[in-house]
DNA sequence: GAGCTTGTTGTGCAAGTGTATAAATAGCCT
DNA sequence: AGGCTATTTATACACTTGCACAACAAGCTC
């Protein structure tokens, strides 16, 4: 009678399967699938046996490819701000469009999927939570700051001088703190309340605000 | 014989002293070491025994007064958002003043010391990254926000009206949404940021940025 | 195909986690 | 002062965590 007991069948000593990937998508993998545990689960839950879990692998394998926890956890959060500011900056190169209407551009592209998203808001609020403690991350985040500050000034510039206005650095600086505001102001309660906002209405909310920043007159399709 | 491997003097079997608090001032100190624990050390550095420990008293103590873990954190999220929002909605109260006054206080008190604070914000950031997993912390935040919305397009409504103008429900709605999101962004760049702003730079920065947004003429003690 | 490199698995371990519970004592009531 | 009770301590426990390491096998080279 077959043992009835042992549901597998009898070659036991049998390890799991494995495929060798290539160093690099590995470590893609790796950081996907903790970027993954981390948007689920937070910091405390994303250990490295969930990790691997989640990659396909065991967790013995983070090991081979990271020192320790703590670097993959710096390397996860610098690919994410690193996919994130690389989307929005996109929507600054458009040729063949005048000043106006590549900020207005930009603003619709950081008011919309795939930069509003709740996994990655998630993502973003748990690493920064821990910026103060950790000057790494501190450190980044201040980087990406700047230079996302640095990319409204220059457009900015460009509107009001389209404009044939003349602001002083002070002025440009005032203005470029209080549209990146506004920009991350409505990302936030577009990722936390994103039901509550029609298609397209946080993006129209935004061009309006900015342009009433900066002054501009109302466009010619709308008014009041 | 006597022990020869004790050590510590006799008198050993002396417990560590200790005062019965009451039960309103532990609950408190424990919620307040919590807090600082969270901002210190993250959600997962807040271990009961660190908090204990912060506290004064051992880590059994705290079963005493939560069921878990859990509940701790929750009562301690909804304990620093009810200080926020009652810190900001005192500016709101303010007798023998204009509602663009009022309007002007409100994003002034949201935009220095002691809600622009970097522990404050670590916090808030710690909290809000679990918001998706956690109903309850949804919840909380969902709450907090819309009344916090509630709040500036009632101010909103009365600017308006003291102007003559006469928006409606939809304009107003947005108005708020615009407003909230200035706030917000320039409370995170300040937070994140407080030494590259002169102090009430983001103050002025932000009642500017409102004024424009409402269309309001710039007041009279500034021009361009 | 044989052999070698190294990516990958599996197991083990010490430290730390939240929770449960028994033992002690601070401070009120009489 | 003496006792009672609830607050507080202290210890135990089952479980998880990050990390270390030895065994293994995938897939290249010859």
């Amino acid at each position: 009678m077959p043992d009835a007991t042992d549901p597998a069948p009898m070659n036991m000593p049998s390890r799991r399967r494995f495929r060798r990937e290539g160093e690099e998508r590995r470590r893609q993998d790796l950081i996907e699938a903790t970027l993954d545990s981390v948007a689920e689960h937070g910091l405390q839950g994303a250990t490295l046996r969930t990790i691997a879990l989640r990659a396909g692998v065991t967790a013995g394998l983070i090991r081979h490819y990271f020192p320790g926890k703590e670097e993959l956890l710096q390397e996860a959060y610098a690919a994410l701000m690193g996919r994130m500011t690389e989307q929005a900056k996109a929507a600054l190169v458009m040729e063949d469009a005048s000043p106006r209407q590549r900020l207005a551009a930009f603003v619709t592209a950081n008011l919309n999927a795939p930069i509003i998203d709740a996994r990655v808001f998630s993502l973003w609020a748990t690493f920064i939570g821990r910026a103060r403690a950790d000057p790494t991350l501190a450190h980044a985040h201040r980087e990406g700051y700047l230079g996302f500050r640095n990319e409204v000034e220059a457009v900015v510039a460009e509107v009001l001088a389209a404009e044939r206005r003349n602001p002083d650095a002070s002025q440009l600086r005032h203005h470029a703190i209080a549209i990146n505001a506004i920009i991350d102001g409505l990302w936030i309660e577009g990722c936390l309340a994103g039901e509550m906002f029609s298609t397209g209405e946080l993006a129209a909310i935004g061009i309006k605000t900015v342009e009433a920043e900066l002054g501009l007159a109302p466009d010619g399709e709308e008014n009041q």
